[in-house]
DNA sequence: CCAATTTGACCCGT
DNA sequence: ACGGGTCAAATTGG
């Protein structure tokens, strides 16, 4: 019966884990970046690579999760980021109102935003433009999937440095992947057995058909 | 060499 | 006309 509730509980105790997971990568990453020697830097892994991984996990399972329209209220529980710490700040699958230069087929396109220490997914990008924006101390860089032209991926992407935090981007997703996104998550393995060890690939499958091939 | 980035012109909706 | 997104020629890098 309060089958509604514990799911919305449990979307609600996962995004913060997510969180959780992804600030204290962040924190780990800054604290071995500063470093420079990385004591555990031995083997083919530094621990700064390790730490970059965990947060690019954390960072696109949160920008996975975050996706699926019609999670108004999840956003709002995102939205309290009270740390301001990384966190998933907004989402519009809105029409393009309030964007300015909307391109031809930019219209109903799914648009997210998470703000990260690293601009890395797992994704290919291919930057094809950087602008100066009005009311920002830094440029915004536009990327685009680097299967445009063998797939005809439309996915886009958006970096731009936080004026809080030159450390931090905030970056904006628009348009979902339609590539094949065999991603190979990088396995990390650290001296261990090959035996023992479990590949956990995440077959992170976006099967999301866009049956709206809007052409106009 | 080929492919990715840079950079200013061009395009579009407001 | 303006602000922002995209194109594409020139440049840079592997």
């Amino acid at each position: 019966m309060d089958n509604n509730i514990s799911k919305s509980v449990k979307y609600k105790v996962v995004i913060n884990e997510l969180i959780k997971g992804q600030e204290a990568a962040t924190k780990l990453k800054f604290l071995l970046q500063n470093q420079k020697n990385y004591p555990f830097g031995g083997g083919s892994l530094s621990s700064y690579k390790l730490a970059a991984n965990v947060l690019r996990s954390f960072t696109e399972a949160l920008s996975i999760i975050s996706q699926p329209a019609g999670c108004d209220d999840l956003l709002n529980l995102l939205h309290s980021g009270e740390n301001g710490l990384p966190v998933v700040i907004k989402k519009s699958s809105l029409p393009a109102k309030g964007g300015r230069g909307c391109y031809k087929r930019r219209k109903n396109e799914e648009t997210w935003s998470i703000v990260s220490s690293t601009i890395d997914d797992n994704h290919s990008w291919r930057k094809y433009g950087q602008k100066e924006i009005m009311n920002s101390e830094f440029p915004r860089s536009y990327l685009r999937c680097k299967f445009k032209k063998d797939q005809g991926c439309l996915a886009t992407k958006q970096v731009q440095k936080t004026q809080d935090n030159p450390d931090m981007y905030e970056i904006t997703y628009i348009g979902i992947h339609t590539c094949n996104t065999t991603l190979n998550n990088d396995v990390v393995l650290v001296n261990s057995d090959p035996d023992e060890v479990k590949v956990l690939t995440q077959s992170l499958s976006i099967k999301q058909r866009i049956s709206q091939t809007r052409t106009e």
